[in-house]
DNA sequence: TACGTATATAAGCGCAAGCGTATACAGCGT
DNA sequence: ACGCTGTATACGCTTGCGCTTATATACGTA
């Protein structure tokens, strides 16, 4: 899996969005979602970690997790080329206001 | 389905990136990816319009597709938060280097 | 050593994505 | 009107994802 499907899943994106408020241990990621199983969760963390986007380090049994630096740096790098659409159509629009 | 699954499939992103290029009509897309069928483009480039990653309009019994200008940017703002992490991540290697 | 806790993996299932073939629909030219 | 071209939709199939339950593995503690 690459790193646009490992994003894709809301749930993923839940879990970056908890990581990157502060590392947490597995078992705080499973607490922090009610609605999933504890292997659910792991099963997703595992998804993080081979696609590079989170670490782990152990602490006796436990496992920390934390987001990774450049992790979402490929997605953003895939959409830098493309953020020039959006910047000339706002400064096109702001353009077309002041000629009002 | 959202934004994030859309781009999440390479055909997804290769229709993406030749639009970056210039506008096409939907049979000059089918060319430029050899190894799909017809339908399968036509279904691709729906995804794509359902989501607002694309528009089109029609010219004669051909369809004219266009990058839109703000669908990426949803991508864009929910990566910004994130930035910082390698930023800083970067920032704090900078600095380890400078002391050496 | 034995048991409890923390986490990961295995097995099996339902569902949705993506594909191709076949077909419908719409606009063009004769 | 008729056939031809361009594009979209219907249908059926296969495959892979995400889920749960059950189990394995590893560490901690008495």
């Amino acid at each position: 899996m690459d790193v646009f499907e490992a994003v894709a899943e809301p749930t993923r994106r839940h879990l970056i969005s908890l990581l990157a408020e502060r590392e947490r241990t597995a078992g705080e990621l499973v607490d922090s979602l009610p609605a999933l199983t504890q292997p659910a969760v792991s099963r997703h963390l595992r998804i993080l970690r081979e696609t590079g986007l989170v670490e782990v380090r152990p602490d006796g049994q436990r496992r920390i997790y934390a987001l990774k630096p450049d992790g979402l740096q490929r997605i953003d790098d895939w959409i830098t080329p493309y953020r020039r659409f959006w910047r000339d159509h706002l400064a096109a629009l702001e353009q077309h206001l002041e000629n009002q």
